[in-house]
DNA sequence: ACTCATCGATTTTTT
DNA sequence: ATCGATGAGT
């Protein structure tokens, strides 16, 4: 840290950002438009702090929204000031309200070990509620009731306010449910995800002497992605910063695109009346895309009313225009997209410079059929994510049980997992003699015969409960990896699962495995083509973006005309636009499958918005079937396809080396690749593949 | 307690 | 079309 100089860390940066550096007394907002080096910003402001201001690590805050752009942050801070960086608060929103929360948790009647729920076990928890209060599951689906009891809690509205403001049957029932739930986790002593931010402002707003505490300890607070922030996370800002006012946000109301989670455009918008003696700076030199691709995504976006109005430049040239395709349906958009890849891998564009993005997860399936067809290597990023695999968490909750076994909701997740025995009638019986007795879930296992368990059943509550003390005392003396080992041997849980023989078992065995064993080690795969939603696109920038599906009612989606309008819509377009650096193509079909029939849509309103002297636009009608789908003006069909048998070794643009293992009809060839042994079956006109 | 069939919904996502 | 949840049957 004392080797790091000013020169080093300011010499890059243009006037607005070295301000934004600079400027490090009192509340400060940086509107930073896509491209403009906002998280170079903040990197070099907190070595800045570090280095001449005299600001210790743990003073400062820096939060995100994401582990992972937590710790992107923390690396590259690492990289610039050295080790010390690493005492410095780095975290999302949620990871340091925890923090907080397991200090202070004592003040509201919590233990300090509470566990935290996620949505899924929120979810159940909701379902019990419903079912103990004996509502209609049709009318009342426990997402729909879980949804106004997540967004009252991250505006800070807490079960009695949320009853008081009570206007129609559905809200009484979602204020009844509210308090249950409140209390059954509570009981539980849990807390759920929104919680953690409900419950830290709480108790800070409530314990002046709590707050003093954390108002002193963080001198300079940091924070990214200011746009997506709910109200209760601007109202723990508020606080935190309430003693030394040093906040630092960045963010860009242009890319707000999850209202649907709370997120609430208006404390970009307020910044300056909300925290006063406030400045706001502008960075609008973009770094990343060419004239055209930044125009196009500057045109469209202007459409929106409620906008501050801003305009993105580069020095990046001109370049090509943006391309708007028009095909027939969504197997053509595939083939064009899958071609166009081929054409740029020729063209010495590695597939990890490759994007495409879409509106909904679905439309990645046809995708990934033609890329597996025409043997282009991807990864699709989201989906459903590792710890909510199922396998996963149960192994979560056998941990959470044991260091936590009032924990119910984890606790009846596992009772029965692997199987057991122990049905739901035996839970629902041990469940309402706890009740009865004013004891916990898990003391009443203790007396399963009292509580009128039947033999065989009592049996298997034995079994289980002899299984969780023997992982509690194994807490005690074990590391987490052999503890875990542990679990998942007593559990039955592996045995379970060998005894399956599928390949999913398999799949889910490893990925215990991979859980237990070097985090690290998840891949490191070459050149893969990115497959992503466009919410996942935010904050990355590729070479090639293609975007699909541009039609009305995709998007912007038929939903969101209906509720939250379309100009988040407009900007979630704005976002995929401008993650192109040099090529940019907008895709629409004119029909496509939706819900199990063909759609005919109208291209999205987005490409009747586009500045045409930047743009060309091509319509693709099938000339004959064997060019279908091909794109226009270019050919698609390589000149020089090689003769193939099998046998041959291969060399393929991202898949490396491979052998021919044999070939099919229709100029198919089946290869197994080196690099990952995978085999896989490419299309010979349009794979790039050379013999070796 | 477990297996299979029918019904209904179906945007986006993090913690 | 597809997935998940619920309910009847074994």
């Amino acid at each position: 840290m004392a080797t790091t100089q000013p020169e080093t860390y300011l010499e890059d940066l243009n006037p607005a950002q070295r301000e934004a550096v600079l400027t490090t007394e009192g509340p400060l907002l940086v509107v930073a438009g896509a491209g403009s080096g906002k998280t170079r910003v903040l990197t070099r402001r907190i070595a800045h702090l570090l280095a001449a201001v005299g600001a210790k690590p743990p003073e400062i805050l820096a939060i995100t929204f994401t582990n992972k752009a937590a710790a992107e942050m923390r690396e590259r801070l690492e990289d610039l000031v050295g080790p010390p960086a690493r005492a410095a608060w780095v975290m999302t929103f949620h990871a340091a309200s925890g923090r907080i929360l397991r200090r202070e948790a004592p003040r509201l009647g919590y233990r300090t070990n509470f566990t935290i729920y996620d949505s899924a076990d929120q979810l159940r928890l909701v379902k019990r509620c419903l079912e103990e209060l004996d509502r209609d599951p049709k009318r009342f689906t426990p997402r729909g009731i879980h949804s106004q009891i997540s967004n009252a809690k991250n505006q800070l509205i807490g079960p009695a306010e949320y009853a008081s403001r009570v206007s129609s049957f559905y809200d009484q029932t979602v204020a009844d449910v509210y308090e249950l739930y409140q209390q059954k986790l509570f009981s539980s002593n849990a807390v759920d995800f929104d919680d953690m931010l409900y419950l830290a402002v709480d108790v800070l707003e409530r314990f002046p002497e709590a707050a003093e505490k954390w108002q002193s300890a963080f001198r300079y607070i940091l924070v990214d992605e200011y746009q997506d922030t709910n109200h209760a996370q601007y109202r723990l800002l508020r606080i935190l910063s309430a003693k030394h006012e040093n906040v630092f946000c960045v963010g860009d109301p242009d890319q707000s695109v999850y209202s649907f989670r709370s997120a609430d455009i208006r404390n970009v918008l307020d910044f300056e009346k909300d925290f006063p003696g406030a400045k706001t700076l502008t960075l609008d030199q973009n770094y990343r895309s060419t004239n055209a691709i930044l125009e196009s995504a500057n045109t469209v976006i202007r459409h929106n009313r409620e906008r501050k109005d801003k305009n993105l430049w580069s020095e990046l040239g001109d370049g090509e225009p943006v391309r708007v395709v028009e095909v027939e349906d969504e197997h053509a958009e595939a083939r064009y997209v899958a071609a166009e890849i081929a054409l740029l891998v020729e063209q010495g564009y590695s597939g990890s410079e490759v994007a495409v993005f879409y509106r909904t997860n679905a439309q990645s399936r046809v995708l990934e059929d033609v890329l597996v067809r025409q043997g282009v290597a991807y990864q699709v990023i989201g989906g459903p994510r590792f710890y909510e695999r199922a396998e996963v968490k149960d192994l979560v909750a056998y941990l959470q049980v044991i260091d936590n076994p009032y924990d119910a909701v984890s606790l009846v997740r596992i009772a029965n997992r692997p199987r057991r025995g122990i049905g739901d009638s035996t839970l629902a019986r041990l469940q309402s003699y706890a009740d009865g007795q004013g004891i916990s879930l898990w003391e009443a296992t203790e007396f399963a015969e009292e509580a009128g368990v039947g033999a065989a059943p009592q049996k298997a509550v034995r079994a289980f409960r002899t299984i969780i003390e023997s992982c509690m005392s194994g807490a005690l003396e074990l590391e987490v990896p052999e503890l875990i080992e542990r679990v998942l041997e007593q559990s039955g849980t592996i045995a379970a699962l060998e005894a399956e023989r599928t390949i999913e078992a398999d799949g889910r065995i490893e990925n215990l495995q991979e859980l237990v064993s070097d985090q690290d080690a998840i891949r490191g795969e070459g050149s893969l083509v990115t497959l992503m939603t466009l919410h996942n696109a935010k904050g990355l920038e590729f070479r090639a973006v293609f975007l699909i599906g541009l039609e009305e009612g995709i998007f912007p989606h038929s939903r969101s005309i209906e509720e939250h309008g379309v100009e988040e819509e407009r900007r979630l377009c704005y976002v995929g636009m401008t993650r192109a650096m040099e090529k940019l193509t907008l895709l629409h079909a004119s029909s496509r499958m939706l819900y199990g029939g063909r759609s005919y849509n109208l291209a999205s309103r987005f490409l009747d918005e586009l500045p045409e002297q930047w743009v060309e636009r091509d319509q693709l009608r099938p000339a004959s079937w064997s060019n279908y789908g091909a794109p226009k003006g270019s050919v698609a069909t390589r000149e020089n396809v090689p003769t193939l048998s099998a046998g041959d070794s291969v060399r393929h643009g991202t898949l490396g080396e491979g052998v021919v293992l044999r070939l099919e009809a229709g100029g198919v060839a089946v290869v197994r690749f080196a690099s990952d042994g995978s085999e896989r079956r490419l299309m010979l006109d349009y794979a790039p593949l050379e013999k070796i």
